[in-house]
DNA sequence: TCCTTACGCTACGACCCGTAGCGTAACTGC
DNA sequence: GCAGTTACGCTACGGGTCGTAGCGTAAGGA
């Protein structure tokens, strides 16, 4: 909604340095002439928003502030971003380039240790706050629905992807019959693991810890028929499939 | 962090009418003196806020435009809840109320249709930009944590607890060894349902749909070493546990 | 009738929003 | 060097919301 009542001058902004910021999305730059972006603002400016989001939560913080914090004029933050939403999408968004799935052997010990730096990440003040709220926002946004997914979710789906493909050479996971149903079975387990641990740490507020997340886990892998390849010996016996009860 | 600012005379109103307003909560109410609250004016002002609530969303609703719609001075709104987000919560959490198990003969059959209510309330414009909203603000507000856990979260709740007692006494579900066990489980379920729900509707935007429901709920119940109760013919043989795979 | 509490109304200072306008800084191409 | 182009900092502004204070009045109980 902002966007529809900003000038025609100010639409020209957005393309180059707003709509796509991924590093590989923007890549030959055609040299335009006049005088070029300061890349130190905009580091300023994200580590800014950061900053006032740990401060001040995401209700409190202010377009003035970021500025101030950033040693920048309010106005330049308005001539790369529409507002408040925009701004915060893409400061908590590189956040998530610290997720990365660990190799530990197994794939019940891997999806354990992502689900613990999922809940870790959630846990800083600077994301907590604001990722409900910038989804809350991009109920009624289409374009910042996709900056999101764009930004955020298809950083973490990575995770799934390659998870499965690891678990699947190793022979824990059985291979997919068609592409269809993988593309749905991985969209599915992003869902419940995602949506999960951020109930479960935001909404129920209860600590995502290792015991929760060892829990989680087997319900998650149990649904999913995986083999058990836990090696440290507790637990389920491998090779044979947990006996169904309260145990999960 | 508003109620912070309150004057001595303002904190006097929240305990009658803002902390406590399920209609369980104040039974005997000791019969104070002087004019009684509007009770009418209370339904009004929950009634507007949802109204408001749709044609603004969250981030646009004021209170002053609440109190308009209520036929209402702002002032009065002030009285009654300390700000937004408070009002918010309250006006949405009746919502919840909706939200009953069906006995549809099998626990498969039961689930599927409780996701499907849950998704059908999120769709609903009302719910789905207040809920995270709401949230957001709790994250950093321990009082608005507690009011969100007794309203929203306590009606969803009980219907886990329902649907597991029920199928347990289908035998659809073993009974659990012990009572902490039995909370935790609980728990994580509620939390999985629950997240994975809101998660596929609002984060990754893509639509609860029966097929969608289906797939999560032989997954979950899978999970739960669950007996496949299904009667109507289709998908795994009943007594038999599903294979494992992609079909989930 | 007095007392108490709730209500409507007005007014208020404080704050934030998002933009316009200006002069200046930085970089490109001739 | 020169214009041409773009980004920046700064100031100022109208418009809106916030949350409260103060007042007179309405509605109940002792």
């Amino acid at each position: 909604m902002i966007c529809l009542t900003r000038t025609g001058a100010g639409q020209r902004y957005l393309p180059a340095g707003m709509v796509r910021r991924m590093p590989s999305d923007s890549p030959p730059e055609p040299a335009r002439s006049g005088r070029p972006r300061s890349v130190a603002a905009d580091a300023a400016i994200l580590e800014a928003t950061r900053a006032s989001l740990v401060d001040l939560g995401w209700s409190k913080l202010t377009m003035g502030d970021v500025a101030m914090r950033a040693g920048v004029a309010k106005t330049t933050l308005y001539r790369r971003w529409a507002g408040k939403n925009e701004l915060v999408v893409d400061a908590v968004a590189v956040l998530f380039d610290e997720l990365e799935l660990p190799d530990l052997g197994s794939l019940e010990a891997d999806v354990e240790a992502v689900v613990l730096q999922f809940a870790a990440l959630l846990e800083r003040p600077e994301t907590k706050t604001a990722l409900m709220a910038v989804v809350a926002e991009a109920t009624r946004d289409e374009a910042l629905r996709d900056r999101i997914r764009n930004s955020i979710v298809a950083r973490q789906k990575r995770l799934v992807l390659e998870g499965r493909e690891r678990a699947q050479k190793r022979g824990e996971l059985p291979p997919e019959p068609d592409r269809a149903v993988a593309d749905r079975t991985a969209d599915l387990i992003f869902d419940v693991i995602a949506g999960a641990v951020v109930h479960r740490a935001l909404v129920s507020a209860e600590p995502v810890d290792c015991v929760w997340a060892r829990h989680f886990t087997r319900l998650l892998l149990s649904g999913l028929g995986a083999a058990s390849g836990r090696r440290d010996g507790e637990g389920r016996t491998p090779g044979r499939r947990q006996k169904p009860g309260g145990s999960v």
